[in-house]
RNA sequence: GUGCUUGUAGCUCAGCAGGAUAGAGCAACCGCCUCCUAAGCGGUAGGUCAUCGGUUCAAUUCCGAUCAAGCACACCA
């Protein structure tokens, strides 16, 4: 891809001579909001200090100086110098790229094929995902697909919560009044209900936290029995997580949770040992962190047992050796901040710099009716229902639109499951949003339904106009109607960059919502099938529009069927 | 109390390393299918960008204070 703005810049250089460089006016280079403005603009203030002179003057006279050669036109607003990109040549350019390089348009080389090990979704066995979870692996999984994108080698670890007290309440409830049946019928939704009702019974009857305490210790010190039942409560959880991820489009790399760890963690009570950094504390041993700022680490309880960020410690440093990552992620709700910046300290404490590529991606919270979610009071918004509530509005609208759609079942899935997705997706992560049923299944405006129709007419067209391959030609467009598609066209890579860099999913979301508008207000405006010169142009325009819906969505783990 | 995050139209949010008249979607109202899928397109209406200061030729954007909301603050994860 030409770097256009590279032009400007360049252009710009070789005028004013040298009293600026080429570099400050790249960045002072500007892209201006309104279409009649041109294509970039560069605003004369930074030069009216050299010059001494009003930055309108300045404008109006580099004008004059600047070589407008391959731009359509070059003019001075009040003290903007606006440059008009030449139509014919951009158009054949982008969509010639695009077209030879397909799915691959906007793949970019930041990562060097190093690891990248990314901590997502992450629920707890026995209990059900909810959408607070949806968050974390939806997030996680576009970002591993824009880590992929660049040429970094995303490495998914589902961090199961599959140990603690909770398994010795499970496995002393179930002994009581489970059945393997039961379970077998509706594994989580079983298992929670035995959990609840341990945590009804224990009210009254304290007696039955022992015996939990007492199946835990069977399980840490490796029972038979309990052993057992842990692992299948685990798979049987693991099967109905599986589903879900399925639907979702979503693979994981490791399924290595919190029990993986627990034959790690002594090595990191010794090394903290060895570096003398452990002290005692009401009995507990931490880790003081007040140079930095935070509250001390406590790796021991004061009975002696592990804690959250002791296995987490375990669980970076058997990472780094594992995948010897240059960057190490986990994409976990913005509340843990404070045990990321813990975890972090420690790791810099005990000497290993690679504790900096450590990063915590934050999201924020997701309410209903403005309280927390939260399982014991009920508060839960089941994933599975709300992506099946999407699945059966998506088939009703189908049998509404168009009733006589092929493969019915499979576009209402990924209509309604691409819904839910996208709409998780489309707003920044940190920001908190209260759970509206109605808002995630929506399908209209600014939604991924929205996206996936726009990419299903471009595909309908194509089926029309009957290409089937469209090869390198001279695809010159000069039509005022599709220079808002091409030009977004263009700007996928430095897209791609920046959501990558900021690991900010919704960016991607965001330029796929403004490249589906610009295109169907195109389809709007434009007859594309019309037998005219520049008909090969506009069916290049309409394929090249097709190919980066998908690939934008393909980003964000939606699918984009080619009629809905 | 301390720290983190947030505060833009009735609601949900954009605003890309400060810049030209602050933009969408939803909701409301009004238009557009003998024509490539109307899950679409167009129009009307709706804003002292929380408040007050500071930096700058220029601040919704950067800095500080205040107010408001959410979250976190050692033996849960």
């Amino acid at each position: 891809m030409i770097d256009y703005k590279q032009k400007v810049a360049t252009a710009i250089s070789v005028a004013v001579d040298g009293s600026l460089n080429e570099k400050d006016i790249f960045y002072k280079i500007e892209v201006p909001k309104a279409l009649n403005l041109g294509d970039y603009a560069f605003p004369a203030f930074a030069l009216a200090k050299y010059l001494h002179k009003a930055p309108q003057i300045i404008a109006t006279e580099l004008v004059e100086k600047i070589d407008k050669k391959g731009f359509e036109k070059v003019e001075a607003v009040g003290p903007y110098i606006n440059f008009f990109l030449d139509k014919k040549d951009y158009s054949n350019n982008i969509l010639n790229e695009v077209l030879n390089e397909q799915d691959n348009f906007g793949s970019q080389d930041l990562g060097k094929s190093n690891n990248v090990p990314i901590d997502m979704s992450s629920p707890n066995i026995a209990k059900p995902m909810s959408m607070g979870h949806l968050r974390s692996t939806v997030i996680g999984n576009a970002i591993a697909n824009l880590l992929a994108k660049t040429n970094y080698v995303p490495v998914k670890i589902n961090h199961l919560g599959d140990w603690g007290t909770q398994f010795g309440k499970l496995m002393c409830a179930y002994k009581m009044w489970g059945s393997e049946e039961e379970v077998k019928k509706d594994p989580i939704a079983t298992l929670l209900k035995y959990y609840v009702r341990f945590h009804e019974e224990d009210v009254d009857k304290p007696e039955l936290d022992d015996d939990a305490r007492e199946w835990f210790k069977r399980l840490e010190d490796g029972d038979k029995e309990a052993t057992q039942l842990w692992k299948w409560f685990r798979s049987e959880s693991l099967k109905e997580f599986i589903q879900i991820y399925d639907e979702l489009g979503i693979k994981f790399d490791s399924y290595n949770g919190e029990a993986f760890y627990n034959d790690k963690m002594d090595e990191i009570v010794e090394l903290l040992e060895q570096k003398n950094l452990l002290k005692e504390s009401n009995g507990a041993q931490i880790v003081d962190l007040s140079k930095y700022d935070l509250n001390p680490a406590l790796i021991k309880r004061s009975d002696g047992a592990t804690l959250y960020i002791t296995r987490d410690l375990a669980a970076a440093l058997y990472r780094k050796r594992t995948y010897n990552f240059t960057q190490s992620l986990y994409v976990v709700g913005n509340e843990q901040t404070n045990h990321f910046k813990q975890l972090k300290a420690v790791l810099k404490e005990m000497g290993y710099d690679w504790s900096d590529d450590i990063h915590h991606i934050p999201f924020g919270l997701i309410t209903s009716g403005g309280k927390k979610l939260s399982t014991r009071a009920g508060r839960v918004i089941l994933l599975q229902d709300v992506l099946n509530d999407a699945i059966s509005l998506a088939s009703k609208q189908i049998d509404e639109k168009n009733p006589s759609l092929a493969n019915k079942k499979q576009v209402a899935h990924d209509v309604g499951v691409g819904a839910v997705v996208f709409h998780d997706l489309k707003n920044e992560r940190l920001n908190n949003f209260d759970f509206d049923l109605e808002e995630v299944v929506r399908f209209e405006g600014e939604t991924g339904p929205y996206v996936q129709y726009a990419h299903a007419r471009a595909m309908s067209i194509l089926r029309k106009a009957g290409v089937s391959e469209l090869g390198t030609a001279s695809y010159e467009l000069d039509d005022n109607q599709a220079w808002e598609t091409l030009r977004l066209l263009g700007d996928f890579p430095n897209t791609i960059e920046r959501a990558v860099v900021e690991y900010e999913p919704s960016v991607i979301a965001k330029y796929a919502i403004h490249l589906a508008k610009a295109f169907n207000k195109y389809y709007a405006h434009s007859k594309i099938l019309k037998a005219d010169k520049q008909k090969a142009a506009r069916i290049a325009l309409v394929a090249s529009v097709a190919v980066v819906l998908k690939e934008a969505l393909r980003l964000l783990g939606v699918a984009a069927p080619d009629e809905m």
